[in-house]
DNA sequence: GGGAGTGCTTGACTAAAGTCAACGAATGTG
DNA sequence: CACATTCGTTGACTTTAGTCAAGCACTCCC
């Protein structure tokens, strides 16, 4: 690897951390230890659930019940049990507590727009570009992807979230028994591939064997969250592995008229509008792309 | 301002220092408290003052010192008085603490290609591109220029370094008796303007006028350290709003033939090269612009 | 209805970070 | 040479952050 590529990487670390972090860490810790502005951020206008907070902020149970408990003193943040469970707690802004989130946005607010300021116009978008870049190629980044096998509990909530979608998105519904069978998608006939951020599900793939030397790529799917940073191309890849992998060197797909996203994605990834090869109900438009020779 | 902007640009930052920094900050504090190494990190190979750590890291001197004394005591680091001054002491690594830098560097180099691992050669040269953007963008945003006396001790600190400058890169060397006087860069003759970054100057010109209606722009300098951030650009048009405000509708300027970044600067912002306008020894091109009508 | 398990709180600490003032040695200055 | 300054050190804290185990109150499930 690019050994330039990581000392600037580094530098921009360290710029970014001291220069720009301190800035705007100072504010969240006006007058307030930076743990209760935390909390008090991540509660939110609509409040959060205790165990939501301790997920979310990934502190110590014992600590966050201490902080909770003294921005509770301090009139900030009230907490009532959750309905149905009186285990659970929900913890809301009291007025003062929107009051002080205001003023914290506020100023946050305040510092990026000094930062802004000087630059041109040019420069600005130059520069706000340049951050969606970074945060979409990193978080494409932590996402692993990778072959799992098709009966396991993780491939069936993935096709479950797909057919789900479908189901909202096509006008005529969606009906799961047009789902690829599990038997097609493992061992030497076919593949199914998921995409994990921090060990959930963000998306998914089956590849399957249609003849001997053809392959069939199904139920590509991105959850909602994660779109738009280039990971509907890496399942397509390395579904595409995989078929070459299985001796599958032309692979065809077909797709429903109203996911031009994904029209989109296949045209940009090399694929080939073709004729209908199948008379799948839901297929509007059909291609295939070479994967090896 | 563009809300939206200032709404992305939080959204990275909470991102980054969230993701990114807990990430590498972790590797940092390896068995030693972050403050240490973060010390150590600072001394780096050539060894520095202890006045220069305590500004550079920000800390309380009792702090600091406290914790050299403790680096000291686990070998990593000797103290020494520095020559000339009793008083002033410099820290210098041991060969342990060479080797201790040297693994946290390691460590760090691993977090970050661990990062740009998963990323194809486009995604990770995108990436590495837009950290260098944000990093130029924000450094110019944390610079200001500004109108200062000619007399003043930063004017003619800034005039010195350029005087020094052009004497190491005109192959004739540089006469300072060519620089304008203090008198015709202020009040309503002419400006002195000058760029600082964090109180310390990174860059200057002057304005001057010539002539009813004409200015000439000389003497625009960037440090070497401030260079290809667009500053040379911003002192230009600060220069030209100057001139702009004493009336002088057009400005002239020259330049010399080695200095071809500068040449391409004024092409860039939209100087037009003309006929020599004086017989200055140094110059050998010629440009003129249009500042208001 | 009685265990097992869950969800949060409390107690009891430790480590790290940060602050403030007093101090002593060294160095400039009139 | 006395006096003010500068530079770093030390003592004596306080505040945050973070950890771990014990303890209730409640819920779930047989």
């Amino acid at each position: 690897m690019d050994e330039d590529a990581i000392e600037t990487f580094r530098k921009f670390n360290r710029f970014y951390t001291q220069t720009i972090g301190v800035l705007t860490d100072r504010y969240l810790g006006q007058g307030r230890p930076l743990g209760e502005s935390r909390v008090l951020f991540e509660i939110g206008a609509d409040g959060a659930g205790v165990r939501e907070l301790r997920t979310r902020l990934a502190v110590d149970a014992g600590y966050l019940s201490r902080t909770l408990r003294s921005l509770q003193d301090q009139g900030l943040v009230v907490l009532r049990p959750q309905p149905g469970d009186n285990r659970t707690r929900t913890a809301q802004l009291t007025a003062k507590g929107r009051r002080e989130v205001a003023a914290l946005d506020e100023r946050a607010g305040a510092v990026v727009r000094g930062l802004l300021e000087p630059l041109s116009a040019t420069g600005r978008a130059d520069l706000i570009k340049a951050m969606e870049t970074i945060r979409r190629r990193l978080r494409l980044a932590s996402i692993t992807v990778g072959v799992v096998d098709s009966h396991s509990a993780v491939a069936r909530e993935c096709l479950a979230n797909y057919a789900k979608e479908l189901d909202r998105r096509f006008p005529e519904g969606f009906d799961r028994r047009q789902l690829v069978a599990a038997g097609e998608a493992r061992g030497a006939r076919g593949a199914f591939v998921v995409a994990r951020e921090n060990d959930t599900p963000v998306g998914c793939g089956v590849v399957r064997t249609m003849e001997p030397g053809v392959g069939e790529i199904r139920h590509v799917w991105v959850a909602a969250g994660a779109r738009r940073i280039g990971l509907g191309r890496r399942l397509l890849s390395e579904l595409e592995r995989q078929a070459a992998a299985r001796d599958l060197a032309l692979v065809r797909l077909d797709t429903h008229v109203v996911l031009t996203e994904a029209i989109e994605m296949y045209r940009a990834s090399g694929y080939r509008e073709i004729e209908a090869y199948d008379d799948n109900p839901y297929a509007h438009h059909w291609f295939e792309k070479r994967v090896r020779d």
